[in-house]
DNA sequence: GTGAAAGCGCTAACAT
DNA sequence: ATGTTAGCGCTTTCAC
């Protein structure tokens, strides 16, 4: 597919009777070249359609510009926003993003890891797979002392700065918030308690429960995939329970969303037979009626940090100590929890 | 913030007592390497934690496995499919994908595409911004005989393949849909004229009207950014006609949602009083309530199929007579423009 | 200020 | 089947 010979420095040195080691200092603005002849370097290179090479350059100077971000799916609401804030950032510094999905797989994220350190990223930014049991498949990273952030779903580990926010406690709101509604008998749909996402949030609500006295049975926790199928399972399961929970906090929207169109079609009032939180502020939530009560998450903000503190930590300007960056949540009370008059 | 050094070819050559030559080419399952061989190196190689040095590779093999992906946004439901399709070609095949996004500017998109071209990325994949007029920076691309690929918003050239829906039929149909269920004063929301998705959905509305006769008002028009908040304010505009139209056709899922929200709240019943069709089939239109009818849309098979070709032209596998591949839409019908006792 | 020259690590022609 | 060798294009001492 490549055809016409690139044009090298030392092409544009031997238009201008110059050496190419001057041709090279003049692109790059070293102070040792004449102004003069800076102007006539760049406007050869101009010229001759002049591209760098950035393979030479790279193998000479041992990093890429380049910052890999693993995920576990590319196509939710909430990751293209993180997505997005994280290409602003890199690309406003410079950086290019490589990008690849676990697809919730620990064996794909383990060679898509493997792909990004053979590529020679200069970071990585991550967000576990559901599947992930542990962070050896990061260990070239580590050893090599190339600095990786996780986001969202993170690992603790002393190398690694992680960017989240508190899931603990927006699990404990969601559910004291339900309950100050008048709710009690209140089911938790989350996801694999391998990752802190859902487990912190799944804890917050437990202790909710626990700090109002409150039972919590063991019919009260669905784990699931968290989509909006996994969620169309989860409201066929509670709706065999007799009692029906009187409220469903789940750790996203579409299984929120999933659970209240299944209720609502079995003739569930909502809020006033069962009350209903999610958790992302998706779109969806505040255009689908009732509206969704459930936790904002800042995405975009979340992308934009952990970019920023990765290129920082590459460019050694961040301090060690440096651990855990939490973003504040809030809830956002919409009509699906609401029972009493007040609302939003 | 790179240490220790490199293990290279070299390195395993000598710990073996053979040559570096020998070593790379076993490294790559190379048949004159004997099977033997082979095995002491992966091994030696693992051993040692060695890892290929991808620069020196693309410094002499001119190429680097990576694909360049530039679209408008990366926070929609629809792109984030299709980059998701794209991802599992590409990484399938043992190419990365680098990504940016052009936020609608013209300005930014070229910027990008600069910088993939430095990259010397082996082809593109482009979503063109809205803002975007012309191709000339592309020029690099088109010189070098550097595959491109359009998908969605193209621009038609001879040198590319295009990959598209029908976006003239879906218009025709989605209105025609309209027309068939008694509407007969329908209005389309549609996106900037330059971009083939949006004049093409909007000949289509004006075919369709046209073919039943119907009369297409200077104010039945209205041209926005397709965001959630510019169909507010479209839903504003339209409100203060008179006589209201009694149908939107939508070029997009948010401007449809937000009008069809903003009609219910001054009292407006969807379908009775004002039918509503979309385009996109973003999720959130089977959970509204009314269902938003709408234009099905394959991004995620419109990401494989553009990876898939893009790969194959690189490759030198794909017949040069190719130009547009046209995937197949069709039209959801839920309930926001159902008049009439059916139903699906 | 500018030039000469030695690599960076890998690949591929050529030799054996 | 394996080794030798000459670059790929750039950066960076070290001279001058």
């Amino acid at each position: 597919m490549k055809t016409e010979k690139d044009v090298t420095i030392y092409d544009i040195a031997n238009a201008l009777g110059i050496s190419a080691s001057t041709v090279s200092r003049g692109l790059k603005g070293h102070p040792y070249v004449k102004n003069e002849l800076k102007k006539q370097i760049f406007q050869k290179a101009r010229e001759m359609g002049y591209q760098q090479n950035k393979f030479a350059s790279n193998l000479r100077q041992k990093y890429t510009s380049t910052l890999g971000v693993i995920v576990p799916r590319l196509d939710s609401y909430f990751m293209s926003t993180v997505i997005s804030g994280m290409e602003n950032v890199a690309n406003q510094a410079g950086y290019n993003l490589i990008i690849s999905q676990s697809l919730e797989s620990a064996k794909k994220e383990a060679a898509g890891i493997f792909t990004l350190f053979n590529t020679r990223v200069d970071g990585l930014l991550v967000s576990l797979s559901s599947g992930t049991e542990d962070l050896t498949h990061f260990d070239p990273f580590f050893k090599k002392g190339i600095p990786v952030i996780f986001f969202d779903r993170i690992f603790e580990h002393s190398q690694c700065v992680s960017v989240i926010i508190n899931n603990y406690k927006a699990g404990y709101e969601a559910t004291s918030h339900l309950i100050s509604q008048g709710y009690k008998n209140i089911v938790h749909i989350g996801g694999s308690l391998l990752r802190n996402v859902y487990s912190d949030r799944y804890y917050g609500y437990r202790q909710a429960m626990e700090d109002n006295r409150l039972p919590v049975g063991e019919n009260s926790h669905i784990i699931t995939d968290l989509s909006f199928t996994g969620g169309v399972q989860a409201a066929a399961t509670l709706l065999q329970q007799s009692p029906l929970p009187d409220a469903v906090f789940a750790a996203n929207d579409s299984s929120a969303i999933a659970v209240m169109s299944e209720f609502r079609k079995a003739g569930i009032r909502i809020p006033q037979d069962v009350g209903i939180v999610g958790f992302n502020d998706d779109p969806v939530s505040r255009v689908i009626e009732p509206g969704l009560t459930t936790i904002h998450y800042p995405g975009k903000e979340m992308g934009e940090i952990s970019a920023s503190t990765l290129i920082k930590m590459i460019k050694g300007e961040q301090q060690d100590v440096l651990n855990t960056i939490v973003l504040s949540h809030s809830l956002i009370i919409r009509q699906s929890s609401v029972k009493t008059r007040s609302n939003i």
